[in-house]
DNA sequence: TACGACACTTAGGACCCAACCA
DNA sequence: TGGTTGGGTCCTAAGTGTCGTA
């Protein structure tokens, strides 16, 4: 181990060990590598479909016997090792802990009620016949299909056996026709419906294929482009880069030498051999012309007039409409990403090594569609041909091509309102839920391995616990140079932890500082149990936590914590005699608590200080209407209106607040991949919260299954 | 068992547009 | 009526985790 620990030297145990570069980690790869136990797999995605139906035990309630708060001690401004985005990061990590008594990151663990709390997982097994090769629908359902009431959900062991064909089932196919008309509002409810269970991921599947992205249009003749003052035409190949590069003239991209360095290299690439020869230094390239005129361009579609707005308008919907949209197994669903990438120069996030490369043009033969063998195909454009046609209903996917930037598949699958992805949605939570039954013999089971004898097991031991108590990520090994220098817990580094046995007053203190997913710096000072002051494991954990659970991976830890977070702070923030305002204030602060929790961050909004003047302002006049209005209740009496005043006052307030705790915190992300979506809609049940106040249309969508199946008594 | 390819989820920023306000 | 604001949507990069193969 050549890396530079020694400012930790005294707090490392000798058998510590934080990946102390990359070279290192193939020592450790011999041991520690990845398993696959195919068998093993198997049998653990048949058992995946059946997790606890929680509508049976709603009932019951979880006891919160024990609650660990993590404190997070840390205050300090840091170092200013990391630039940028850093800053942001640094006001809202260390926050101190607030007046709902929550601290980032904040944690609240609960341990697990008995075992039988949890049923056999029969009831979300759905099978569809394996030997049915001929499935074709014969009726589309659209989102508007009729489904059969069977009660509200469906009982425990209804679908033991499988069920002949969606059609049979609901008995529409063949007679229904008219059924499907008289309730056009009623959405299909897949999830009162059978899973597949033979791995299939769907049965028939029918799509247009993808819309290409719009050709080049060749510059006019006007707008020129200048080589060392000297005016220079180029050829349509070089000039569509160039194109590229004058759109971006006022991003910082543009200034950074990396960005410069490979556009410059792979333009050349596009160049004539003559231009090739003439244009040697990016300095001497004058695009001013270009830049103007795309930003004229831009200026001139904001000031069309309504109607060829509207034709545009009309244009984006017919696509939609006609693109936009596949047939999967006898139902409409919506596309999530129906265009082609278009070309351009690659905005790599962070340091990236690669930013500024030209991502090309994705051509008809690089595409490959997936669709079933008996639809209709979709055609390439006319005098092209797809890559390949395939017919593989083990994948999601509808369209894939290979990128050229990192050479990674890049896929066109369905919205989140689907129900493949849906289920796939749901089954995820009910894993985190599996967890939250053995989550404290797994803490005591990783407790028990700081003391083992083997490295191996104490590293992967400190490494779990600061996955479940920070909700970090695993941290995959990737390949360098490749990809800004961004690690996770098992790819932590010496350089980003620093070892305190003591700090401001509290012992044990690890200090983390590094850049995670999307180069967004992660910062924070925990106090830690005394034995874990010491090692780190770097290899992957997931073969370990499939021993543990079945089903359990590093980032199911994240789910847990955040959904039960969640849930905890819910119950502690709402307070019953709350207005409707004051509720949704606590809604955000739990959601915010999460968001804390996982590192969510945005960059604060450009405007941001001047909208809290505005809404500072606005609060003053309405206080000074209120004290008027006080004053005259004397004499006129007008006591509503003064009440009224009251609750429009309280309302800004409330935005305020909200808007200030809000400033660098992304709640969005939390709110749509990690918070079981039941927990809010219990939440907004109990409370008589309008679902809308907490989601918008494309989240009741994507949630909709979870809005139908919850009730208020629900428990993650 | 090691590794690369592949599939799919998670993520922040850009952009658009409707609601709101002066 | 024009400008501003902020929520919603789109875009696509960047992660995690699995699978197939040698």
């Amino acid at each position: 181990m050549s890396g530079d620990h020694s400012h930790n030297d005294s707090q490392i145990d000798s058998g510590s060990r934080v990946n102390d570069s990359h070279k290192h980690k193939d020592k450790y790869k011999d041991k520690e590598h990845k398993h696959k136990d195919h068998k093993k797999d198997r049998e653990r995605e048949k058992s995946k479909y059946g997790n606890s139906d929680h509508k049976e035990f709603s009932e019951k309630k979880h006891r919160e016997k024990e609650r660990i708060k993590h404190e997070d001690v840390s205050t300090d401004r840091h170092k200013d090792k990391h630039k940028e985005k850093d800053h942001r990061k640094e006001e809202i990590k260390p926050k101190k802990e607030k007046e709902n008594g929550f601290a980032s990151p904040h944690r609240v663990k609960t341990e697990p009620d008995n075992d039988h709390f949890y049923h056999s997982p029969k009831s979300l097994k759905r099978q569809r016949d394996n030997d049915e090769t001929e499935f074709k629908p014969k009726k589309i359902k659209l989102e508007n299909d009729r489904v059969d009431k069977k009660g509200k959900k469906r009982k425990q062991d209804e679908d033991i056996k499988p069920k002949k064909t969606q059609k049979n089932k609901k008995g529409e196919v063949a007679d229904g026709k008219k059924k499907a008309k008289k309730e056009p509002e009623e959405k299909w409810k897949w999830w009162e419906e059978e899973r597949a269970t033979d791995g299939s991921k769907w049965r028939f599947l029918e799509h247009k294929g993808p819309v290409m992205a719009a050709p080049y249009e060749p510059l006019p003749s006007k707008v020129r482009f200048f080589y060392d003052g000297k005016q220079m035409k180029l050829a349509p190949q070089a000039e569509e880069v160039a194109t590229f590069f004058a759109k971006m003239l006022d991003h910082e991209y543009t200034t950074k030498d990396a960005f410069r360095k490979n556009f410059f290299k792979d333009w050349r690439k596009e160049m004539t051999s003559e231009e090739k020869s003439k244009i040697t230094d990016l300095k001497k390239c004058n695009f001013n012309e270009m830049g103007e005129y795309f930003k004229a361009q831009s200026e001139a579609r904001k000031a069309m007039t309504k109607d060829d707005k509207l034709k545009i308008k009309v244009e984006n919907e017919r696509l939609l409409q006609e693109y936009g949209f596949c047939i999967m197994d006898n139902h409409k669903e919506r596309i999530a990403n129906f265009r082609i990438e278009p070309p351009g120069l690659f905005r790599g996030r962070g340091d990236h090594p690669k930013m500024g490369m030209l991502k090309r043009r994705i051509r008809p033969e690089d595409i490959i569609i997936n669709c079933s063998k008996d639809s209709k195909h979709p055609k390439p454009p006319p005098g092209t041909k797809w890559k390949e046609l395939r017919h593989d209903n083990k994948v999601t996917w509808l369209v894939s091509w290979t990128e050229s930037i990192q050479g990674s598949i890049k896929y066109i699958m369905l919205n989140p309102s689907s129900r493949i992805k849906g289920e796939k949605d749901w089954q995820k939570y009910e894993t985190a839920r599996n967890l939250k039954k053995c989550v404290d013999r797994l803490r005591n089971q990783y407790r028990e391995d700081w003391k083992s004898k083997e490295m191996r097991i104490r590293q992967r031991a400190v490494a779990l616990y600061f996955i479940d108590k920070l909700a970090l990520r695993a941290g995959n090994e990737k390949e360098e140079g490749e990809s800004a220098d961004t690690v996770g817990c098992c790819s932590l580094r010496v350089e980003h932890i620093n070892l305190y046995p003591e700090k401001d007053g509290q012992e044990f203190v690890v200090e983390f500082d590094f850049l995670g997913k999307d180069s967004i710096r992660y910062y924070n000072k925990v106090p830690v149990e005394k034995r874990v002051r010491t090692f780190f494991y770097t290899s992957i954990l997931n073969k370990h936590l499939q021993e543990l659970m079945d089903g359990l991976t590093a980032k199911v830890f994240r789910t847990y914590n955040a959904s039960i977070t969640l849930q905890q702070q819910l119950k502690e923030l709402t307070s019953p005699d709350e207005n409707l305002p004051a509720k949704i204030l606590s809604y955000n602060r739990a959601n915010r608590a999460v968001a804390i929790l996982c590192n969510h961050q945005r960059a604060p909004p450009k405007t941001f200080e001047k909208s809290m003047q505005n809404l500072q302002t606005k609060i003053d006049a309405k206080k000074d209407q209120l004290s008027d209005a006080k004053r005259d209740v004397k004499i006129c009496g007008y006591k509503k209106a003064v009440e009224r005043l009251e609750e429009q006052l309280m309302k800004l307030e409330v935005q305020a607040t909200d808007r200030e705790e809000n400033k660098q915190i992304a709640l969005g992300t939390s709110k749509l991949n990690y918070l079981d979506p039941r927990i809010s809609v219990a939440w907004c049940k109990k409370w008589g919260i309008p679902i809308e106040k907490i989601y918008n249309k494309t989240q009741r969508e994507k949630f909709a299954w979870a809005i139908d199946m919850a009730e208020d008594d629900y428990e993650f």
